[in-house]
DNA sequence: TTCGTAAGTTGATCCAGATCAATGTGCGTA
DNA sequence: TACGCACATTGATCTGGATCAACTTACGAA
């Protein structure tokens, strides 16, 4: 199978690029009309409830996309059912790699996700014909390397606290609130749990952590999914980065 | 400044690309004839003591390189100095990323180090006219990408045994040495201070697990920097991972 | 040959975060 | 209106690995 034909799964109706809210960071940010138009003919939209699994590891893929709305996340699990999430998609991120034809690890949708998807075969054709979507497969391949490299210091060396801190500070600056000094409701795309995996620790231990960071009064809960930043100061300070990186406005 | 130029950095005569011990694993190695002879035109060498820095973080870079000899680190480091390695360059490894003109880590070499060199300027321009390169480059950059996913596993979720014993084991599976069951003097090119930022963990926990793994007779050191594997099967089963993946005869 | 130093080992103690456990909260459904 | 359930919080306790500390080993320089 490809990308599940589960319970949930529906194909909707395409929306043209040119309105697409992706169209400038996915995979066609560097495409003209004539190679979007390709595209075009060559996309299918689906749409996955959150909890569903988009594609299980290990599965075979016919399918390639970019994520247009939602959250999905890609884990991998050790044998006893230890799993750590390595990486979070968020619109316009993408979903498959050339020369690779199964999973390396789970794909899951957080939130409900709606996929811009293409057949894998004619997909690599048009990649291997069109520099500007090589070279923006690449940029995105490069960006997530970074990110996971950003990860790797953050799961080998910083303590919870900090963790929690940085995984604030990284929903605050993808979501473009602009507000310095003090973002409001920041949705989180994720349960205590899925957090726990993403960060490398326990749901109680996170759960303790926003529980201290709101009793300091750097942020505070409207709704248990939902929080504000009322110090960012002190919470980039807790993220133990440096100081110079990172300022969001 | 680009690749330091420090105490004892030496540019060395060129080698031929033909009896080149990386050329059908480094960035050229799709590369035809005429591509390489380019190359070959462009390219210079360099050496690194072992100790030495190849590239500070932040520093801009006017060279890219592949590592030929040695092995190289790329470490992140907190302000208060906790330090994660955050790969390891072996030979044919890459070092810069087009579009991009500083670097995002501290570049280590850990061995005596020898670099083939090539210009960032014209080799961004030679990547653009050149599919075989750009094809290449991001075979590399995604292979990183695996690479640093399962390490992500590793630093989130695996207990100090695990984390040496896969260490162990992805020395075994690199050094191509053939010997089903039973693995003779492998060779470890880091300091145990280097393995625990590459684990995250501290030096004294990874001589710990070290010795708990000769204890029990899983590997043995005929030298502190050279072990021999006696039981291959049980070290794969301290790895924490899939009994089935990781193979090595 | 000894001295100095970097690297490694081993032991004793400590503590951040895991684990185990109980309770709270909100929401959809009957 | 209350039942069921998933999600979250909070408390009590345990423990793997960090930290602090002493000692050993290898090795190059004087």
């Amino acid at each position: 199978m490809q990308i599940n034909m589960n319970t949930n799964l529906k194909t909707v109706p395409k929306v043209s690029c040119n309105s697409c809210p992706i169209r400038h960071r996915a995979v066609c940010a560097r495409c003209d009309a004539d190679e979007l138009s390709v595209l075009d003919g060559m996309k299918s939209y689906r749409s996955f409830a959150a909890g569903e699994a988009i594609l299980w590891r290990g599965e075979p893929f016919s399918f390639v996309a970019s994520v247009v709305t939602g959250v999905a996340s890609l884990s991998k699990t050790l044998e006893d059912g230890r799993t750590q999430m390595v990486g979070l998609l968020l619109p316009s991120d993408f979903i498959g790699r050339p020369g690779r034809h199964e999973a390396a690890f789970d794909v899951i949708a957080t939130t409900d996700v709606m996929l811009c998807c293409f057949e894998r075969g004619p997909f690599e054709t048009l990649v291997d014909e069109t520099p500007h979507i090589a070279h923006r497969l690449m940029e995105l391949a490069l960006d997530e390397l970074d990110a996971a490299r950003d990860w790797m210091l953050l799961l080998g060396r910083k303590t919870a606290r900090e963790k929690i801190a940085t995984f604030i500070e990284l929903l605050a600056r993808r979501s473009n609130t602009e507000t310095p000094g003090r973002i409001a409701d920041l949705r989180l795309p994720l349960t205590r749990d899925h957090i726990a995996n993403y960060l490398g620790l326990t749901l109680e231990t996170v759960s303790r952590q926003f529980s201290a960071l709101k009793k300091e009064g750097v942020i505070d809960f409207s709704d248990r999914r939902t929080l504000s930043i009322l110090d960012l100061a002190a919470l980039q300070d807790a993220t133990g980065n440096d100081s110079d990186g990172g300022m969001i406005t």
